[in-house]
RNA sequence: ACUGCAGGCCGCGCUAUCGAUCCCAAACUUUCAGGUUGGGGUAGGAAAGUCCGGACAGCACAGGGCAGCGCAUCCCGCUAACGGCGGGACAUUCCGGCGGCAGAGCCGGGAUCGAGACAGUGCCACAGAAAAUUGGAGCCUGAGCUCCGGGGGCAACCCCGAAGCGUGUGUCCGCCCGCCUUCGUCCGCCCACAGGCGUACUGCGGCGGGGAGACAGGGUAAUCGUGAAAAUGUGGGGUAAGAGCCCACGGCGUUGCAUCGGAAGGUGCUUCGCGGGUAAACCUUGCGCGCUGAAAUGCCAUGUAUAGGAACAACCUGAGGCGGCUCGCUUCAUUCUCCGCAAGGGGAAGUGUUCCAGGGUAGGCAGCUUGAGGCGGCCAGUAAUGGACGUCCCAGAUAAAUGAUAGCGCUCUGACCUGCCUGCGCCCCGGCAAAGGCAGACAGAGACAGAAUCCGGCUUACAGGCCUGCAGUAUUU
RNA sequence: GCCGUUGUAGCUCAGGGGUAGAGCACUUCCUUGGUAAGGAAGAGGUCGUGAGUUCAAUUCUCAUCAACGGCU
């Protein structure tokens, strides 16, 4: 499997998820990333799923929505071994949201940032969840 | 060369690393399927707005009426179709140039939701007499009514006064009778008054004309501060005053004829008329329009209520009428006919059994990308566009791919820096130099914007660049 | 993706061709020992934006921008 890799089963992509994980699921805010996340332990696939969005309320225009989710899925990818190998040692299968909640287009360097502080945090709630 | 207008076109590139998705191939694990490796493709001119027109799909469809919606100069053409596009013309209007005293006219370019205001209805604030068969002021007329007196002066004229309007306007003359009556006035007498008597004066009275005035009535539409707009303009005649009332020359519309044009329409003569504007007010005329939309539609998986469908069975919706009465025809009522209304047409209806399906769930497949397709030159055409030929397959996602990072290049911009060229000017005459051009360095910027069934248009957004045509300005030849 | 509605004062809304209004809020004054209530006066508008029709547009037409709602 490619180290960096994100194909289409490592997206969250259904609509019963999706509203089950903004339902029951436990957030923290990470400026300007906003990430819910959900855990069940001793799956029978351990893994990650991972979402991104922004507001139309903040994007009028598509082109930039794009962009933003473009941005974060992209930071994501790069920085996301380290949480799956530690998902796959605890036997955890995680979902994941992360929502642009700034009004600005933002740079890459600011994305990378708060997407990689967020993922050392999820880190530690995967530990805590295992235990 | 610059500026302006109109039209058309392009709308960043390359490399590396790490990814996403679709297609093809290979081997691997293997129940479907999945990942791995290799190769190839992957956003626009507007993908946007969803304003028109279609393709495609489902439903509906006896034939009309009303309503509703849309279109609107003429001719020809293009297109699958259109409210779109191309060419030419007409009308109105704007701009520029020529022309010229001013104009007429000519040339070039732009804009136009450009049918009808002699079918009807409505509206036109404020102001103004009046906003569409109007009548206020003014002007003219006017039967009858009121008034036109006195004084000075040779006279011209001056002064005071009538009616009336209103605060200074406006103010007569002739004739007849000068007789009759004694109406009027003055004086005297009788007398409380009424009345009577006497005397004198005036010219009373009648007729005709003129002037002034108020008002009933009539005529008139030339003038009237307005207003966006005021009833065809100018001149003459005409009249009590006036008026297209009449005439001449015009303006606008219209009838007919001639002529030019294929037509809209133009020109000339002629007939009749001249009651404004507004139809992006209602409306009228002509033409066109079934409804719903890929979340359409078909299929698979899951499948418990029993709303639905089909087949079969027998009693076959309810009420009424007719006949040849176990049956048939017909009327009314309820319901459906998938945007409205009324009529009308067509179909169906209750019960049981069997089968299909099915409240829900929100997964998958097809539709889904080969098409009014792209590219290339050729041919036809002024062009829109069409034809044949060759060649290519060129996005197909679905919490939604087409990207991220770095480097190099390209284009544009510059209160800066360096070099070179031209050299307005200054001076010590070979130096300094405004402004401009070219090259380099540095810095900044690279717009508008993201497919969602697919096409043709329209509209809107857009850094920068390129091309074509026309006009103007300047310079050179 | 498709369909529709609404933009008027700080807020909530009228006005549907002829000088832009109401209620609340705001400012000043009166009243009160003071505040509220009450009374009097006042200020505040590119009628979302741009074109057009008209003598005249908040109103009619077209385009555009924004907000909101519905279909599933």
């Amino acid at each position: 499997m490619k180290r960096f890799g994100l194909p289409a089963t490592e997206k969250l992509k259904s609509r019963k998820a999706i509203d089950a994980l903004f339902r029951g699921g436990q957030r923290f805010s990470v400026f300007p990333v906003l990430v819910w996340h959900r855990w069940t332990a001793g799956a029978a696939e351990p893994g990650l799923q991972a979402g991104f969005t922004c507001s139309k309320k903040h994007f009028k225009r598509a082109h930039d929505r794009n962009r933003v989710k473009r941005l974060l899925r992209e930071a994501y990818r790069l920085q996301k071994p380290e949480l799956l190998e530690a998902v796959h040692g605890r036997e955890l299968h995680g979902e994941l949201f992360f929502v642009f909640v700034d009004k600005t287009l933002p740079t890459f360097a600011v994305i990378h940032a708060a997407v990689g502080k967020s993922l050392r945090h999820l880190q530690k709630k995967s530990h805590e969840v295992a235990h």
